[in-house]
RNA sequence: GGGCCCGUAGCUUAGCUUGGUGGAGCGCACGGCUGAUAACCGUGAGGUCCUGCGUUCGAAUCGCAGCGGGCCCA
């Protein structure tokens, strides 16, 4: 049987025990199972990385996931969706070494590789267990017993098999390229794990002495002055216009220079040079070829050695000096016009940042400190044109924020450049959310990728599969465990597949000598690149892999735009030469209510649970995907969060409303049904039901787009709007019916029909919420329901219950009510009062034929004896008509009878003049003297006036007129109201039970209005429920509660106790 | 410096594709209701539609430029 529910929306009571429901019935288990006939769906959860708690953003990740899941599982569809965890890399190593206190790689080398993998794995699986139970807590289903771990052998070898595919492939390159470097986490880092910050550095003017000419320099610039001792050439733009010109020093001193004729200016200020004198110009092609020497060939030997040279390159920039600085072991543009003219690669400086020996004086020197001196050395040599400094973006380890420097080392890369033309098909392919995240984002990051280095220096992470030998450098690639174990001579039958374990399984090569295993670990995002087989536990199994691989959806935020949707498509487009994915839900990111990302430096986190204690998990979640569109960055704000909130505990009442009452009646839906009513419903019933149908047609369109926020939007809109405010309150007089009235069945079976859609409608968004309402309303009705609301069908439009007139015709009904409400307010008549009539004049025939058909609706709800409807387009015809005169026309008639003219002409009846302009097109008006005068149309303007005791408002229909005005029968019913409301006020204040009998004595002072009340005394008692009540001028009133009141000015004395 | 997105009332937003008097919610003020009641409803005030220029008879809407914010890149 249906059951009363407490009266308070109490969020956390309610989650508390759904998820204990679902814990103990297995609900998210029965509930996949459920669909095991289904089409498939699979979805591939983007890791998060175990940093040991979530935020706002990670919450709103697994919500829109969820939400999205469910309403997919209710529609039918059988879904694969493990969660995962991304367990490995530098962020972990960071968090590792903090609690440890090291400061460098040494620290881990001599606490031993072995026990910092263990740290590193205990730190992971913590942080994954606290995540999972937050995740949980937001009502989060997916396989959370059985996630797929990056840490795990046999996601290590979804990663090998695919590097294995690259070898065969030839999309695997190793070799020396600048690569972004952290010198203090001594590693390579990709492109996507530099993170830009403004940062002052040097920025100096250097001479570059040319060879063979005397007293002549070319002029450089840069702000790495410790990458001089690498330098090697300067480049120019072959099209520039270059001068050579003498520059005349503040010592008086003279110097021929060379530098880009537009920049001259610069150079000069900069040099704070006197006066200067131009002696020729060439282009930038000219100037190619030109050598000189290097300014510190005297400190660093084998710059000595070296030829330097000037050469051409297209991405020079009119900039400073428009000759740039070339170091081709310390710069991307640098390393590639080296390697395009021959040039050696010459890098001076080792993993840590510290110069090597090769570097001569400055060797061991680290090389933040070496720019001080390196200035120092140029100033001495007289090679120093300028010094100062800048403030620019610089590239820093997104983990340790040491700025990084771009170092010439051995990687391993895949050629993603080769790979780039498939992919940008493959993108058409795929079906973006929004679409310009597809055609436009990640497009224009596809084109502009070079080759992914995917090697890391480091520790804690997948170990790169390659085998070398140490005597003939055959390089051998290992696909799984399986093989490795096979190839290798000293690994017997288990290995761990982590380092260092695995760094010590060595491989006989045909040579005769031994194989070892490179020392590398892959970049963190190749991990998470191969999710999609690895979640499928592929390549250990190919099963699963034929039957649910590609994705058919998953969803990230827009960061993941060259993260996560970019190392996807680069795996798979290696493995199986296509996207991984079918559909891609690109969404945004929280901020703060600023709009400035949250962050605990700026101290402006908000934390899920924060929200949750606050509001619970459903509020929560129908915050986030409400407040903004799914791609759009929310700005997370507490104040809309409690108005959804709000929204919810309404959604709570109206579920709550009709609950005693069916209690009561022991209402059962098993056995009425919609149909056994259907003669009794009410034009109200039938557009309920309507508006449900629309609903479910809003919420299907919105879903269809991912639209998730207008899915919300659209169902708490129907249930303030149309339920909350419209439906209960025209059906409450109805449910108070106590006979076994077919009218108040046809109420109680529209309204479950209604409450059972709406509570599949919000079981994606609110699921528990949902499932509450569920147990009551369907479980204890019918104990063979599903056992979950999680496991029922989504809801089918009903297409016999849509009438779009009828919910047109409602509409226009509820403007009446609120002009008829507002006119009211106007004419000082309360809800309460009774009124005689309203006059609706409608505008259209449509706006006719809604008052005919709802006319019950608008008496009801204006609570007024009558409902008058004038023809369509004509006004009222109690209107009064004001004659306003316009002195403009009749002064220049009337002349000095004009002041008598206007008065007189006021005092006519305006019908009348109206009538006669029209007809006689003149009007012969009778002065205050007596003599007559004729007055023609123009001279009079109309304003229609309202009668005594009405007033109007506008209304999509027309005009509305109340008319207020009291007669004793009204009068009666009104004073009455108010003397019921008061003893209903009281009944409440003793906090009496609904149906408990009263006795109420009622003192009014005012003989006329005791009559008038006394009048309609049956009605009174029966409203209250009183089996004695009496009504009189004494004032000797006793009971439980005596109360005095004052109604309409008049006192009144009222006591009431129980029968 | 570049790409993409966003910028409408104090706050959160709809409208922008397909140009024609800008619509809600919250908050605020006033009022109503009182068998959903520590709930609910109505009315009102409140807008340089980021700025400027352009296209057009007409621009929140289309175009260009700029400003501010976010993400990504250099």
């Amino acid at each position: 049987m249906i059951k009363e529910i407490t009266a308070k929306y109490d969020a956390d009571q309610i989650e508390q025990k759904v998820m204990q429901l679902w814990d103990e019935s297995d609900a998210y288990r029965k509930t996949r199972e459920h669909r095991k006939t289904g089409k498939r769906l699979f979805f591939v959860d983007g890791p998060p990385y175990t940093t040991g708690h979530i935020h706002l953003g990670t919450a709103w990740n697994k919500i829109i996931k969820d939400s999205i899941l469910r309403y997919y599982s209710m529609n039918n569809r059988y879904i694969m969706e493990r969660p995962g965890w991304d367990m490995h890399g530098l962020p972990i190593e960071v968090k590792v070494e903090g609690v440890l206190g090291f400061k460098s790689k040494k620290d881990i080398e001599s606490f031993g590789v072995g026990n910092f993998i263990e740290k590193c794995k205990e730190f992971a699986i913590n942080q994954k267990q606290a995540m999972t139970e937050q995740f949980e807590r937001l009502g989060a289903w997916l396989q959370w017993e059985d996630p797929y771990m990056t840490l795990k052998d046999e996601y290590i070898e979804a990663a090998w098999w695919t590097l294995k595919q690259a070898e065969e492939k030839d999309l695997l390159d190793v070799g020396k390229r600048v690569v972004n470097w952290c010198p203090r986490c001594e590693t390579a880092i990709a492109d996507s794990e530099v993170e830009y910050a403004d940062r002052t550095d040097p920025s100096i003017y250097v001479k570059f002495k040319v060879k063979g000419e005397e007293n002549t320099f070319i002029v450089i610039w840069t702000t790495t002055p410790w990458t001089i001792p690498s330098n090697i050439a300067v480049a120019v733009h072959p099209s520039f216009e270059y001068a050579k010109f003498r520059a005349v020093r503040q010592d008086g001193k003279e110097e021929i220079l060379i530098a880009a004729t537009p920049l001259i200016e610069n150079v000069l200020r900069k040099g704070r040079y006197t006066d200067y004198e131009i002696l020729e110009t060439m282009l930038g092609e000219d100037v190619a070829g030109l050598e000189y020497e290097s300014p510190l060939a005297d400190l660093v030997p084998r710059q000595a050695e070296f030829k330097h040279n000037v050469y051409e390159a297209e991405y020079v920039t009119a900039e400073n000096t428009g000759c740039v600085h070339i170091a081709p072991g310390h710069g991307m543009d640098d390393f590639n016009v080296g390697v395009k003219n021959g040039l050696p690669i010459f890098c001076p400086v080792g993993p840590n940042g510290s110069y090597t020996e090769e570097a001569g004086k400055y060797a061991g020197m680290n090389i933040r400190d070496a720019n001080a001196v390196v200035i120092e050395d140029l100033l001495e040599r007289d090679r120093l044109l300028a010094e100062g400094t800048v403030a620019h973006r610089y590239g820093h380890c997104w983990r340790c924020k040491t700025p990084i420097i771009y170092l010439a080392t051995e990687q391993w890369f895949l050629k993603i450049t080769d790979l780039k033309e498939k992919m940008l098909e493959e993108i058409d392919a795929v079906d973006w959310y929004p679409d310009w995240a597809g055609s436009a984002r990640f497009r224009t990051w596809v084109e502009g990728a070079r080759d992914w280095c995917i090697s890391r220096q480091r520790y804690w992470g997948i170990p790169v599969p390659v085998w070398k030998c140490r005597k003939c450098g055959k390089l051998e690639v290992i696909g799984t465990k399986g093989e490795l174990i096979e190839k290798s001579s000293n690994a017997g039958g288990e290995i761990e597949l982590h380092r260092p374990y695995v760094d010590e399984v060595v491989i006989p090569c045909e040579c005769g000598g031994e194989k070892k295993r490179v020392e590398d670990v892959f970049d963190v995002w190749f991990d998470s690149a191969v999710a999609s087989w690895a979640t499928l536990k592929f390549p250990q199994s190919r099963e699963a892999f034929d039957e649910w691989w590609p994705a058919d959806f998953i969803t990230e935020g827009h960061d993941q735009t060259r993260g996560w949707f970019y190392s996807q498509l680069g795996a798979s487009m290696v493995n199986f030469g296509r996207a991984p994915y079918k559909s891609v839900l690109m969404h945004g990111f929280t901020l703060d209510g600023a709009g400035k990302k949250m962050s605990k430096s700026l101290g402006n986190v908000i934390t899920p649970q924060e929200v949750i204690d606050r509001f619970g998990a459903d509020t929560l979640r129908a915050y986030v995907l409400s407040a903004s569109a799914p791609w759009e960055d929310l700005k997370f704000n507490w104040e809309e969060v409690a108005t959804v909130n709000r929204s919810i505990n309404i959604l709570w009442n109206v579920f709550r409303f009709p609950l005693p009452y069916m209690a009561l009646d022991e209402f059962d839906p098993m056995k009425v049904s919609l149909d056994s009513v259907k003669d009794a419903l009410r034009e109200e019933d039938r557009w309920i039901l309507s508006r449900a149908q629309s609903l479910i047609k809003a919420v299907d369109e919105a879903m269809s787009g991912y639209l998730l926020h207008k899915a919300v939007r659209e169902i708490l809109e129907f249930t303030l709007e149309d339920l909350s405010r419209w439906y209960i309150q025209l059906i409450r007089p109805r449910t108070w019916t106590e006979a076994d009235d077919p009218d108040k069945l046809a109420a109680y079976c529209v309204l479950y029909e209604v409450y059972v859609t709406l509570t599949k409608l919000i079981s994606p968004f609110m699921p528990f919420l949902a499932e509450e309402m569920y147990q009551n309303l369907i479980r204890n009705a019918d104990p063979n329901a599903l056992e979950s609301v999680h496991m029922a069908d989504w809801p089918k439009v009903n297409e016999a219950y849509l009438d779009p007139e009828l919910e047109a015709a409602m509409d226009t009904a509820r403007s009446i009510v609120e002009a008829a409400s507002n006119a009211r307010q106007k004419v000082g008549r309360k809800l309460r009062w009774p009124i005689s009539r309203i006059v609706v004049s409608p505008e259209t025939e449509a706006a006719a034929a809604a008052v005919k058909m709802l006319r019950s609706v608008l008496m009801d709800q204006t609570n007024s004896k009558d409902i008058v409807l004038t023809g369509v387009g004509e006004s009222w015809d109690e209107l009064g008509l004001e004659v306003i005169p316009d002195p403009g026309k009749i002064g220049p008639v009337f002349k000095k009878d004009a002041g008598k003219v206007v008065p007189a002409l006021k005092e006519v009846d305006g019908v009348t003049l109206k009538k006669a302009f029209a007809e006689a097109g003149e009007y012969a008006l009778t002065l205050a003297d007596g003599s007559t005068v004729t007055v023609t149309p123009g001279m009079a303007n109309f304003n229609e006036t309202l009668p005594e005791g009405t007033a109007s408002s506008e209304s999509d229909a027309g005009l509305v007129y109340v008319d207020a005005n009291l007669t004793p029968e009204l009068e009666a019913e009104g004073f009455t109201r108010e003397v019921i409301r008061r003893i209903q006020d009281m009944r409440k204040e003793l906090d009496l039970v609904v149906d408990e009998n009263i006795i109420a004595l009622v003192q009014i002072d005012d003989d006329r209005v005791l009559d008038l009340v006394d009048s309609l005394g049956e009605l009174l008692a029966e409203e209250v429920r009183a089996s004695f009540l009496e009504i009189s001028n004494e004032d000797d009133i006793t009971g439980d509660l005596v109360k005095d009141w004052e109604v309409e000015g008049i006192a009144m004395k009222i006591g009431i106790a129980k029968a």
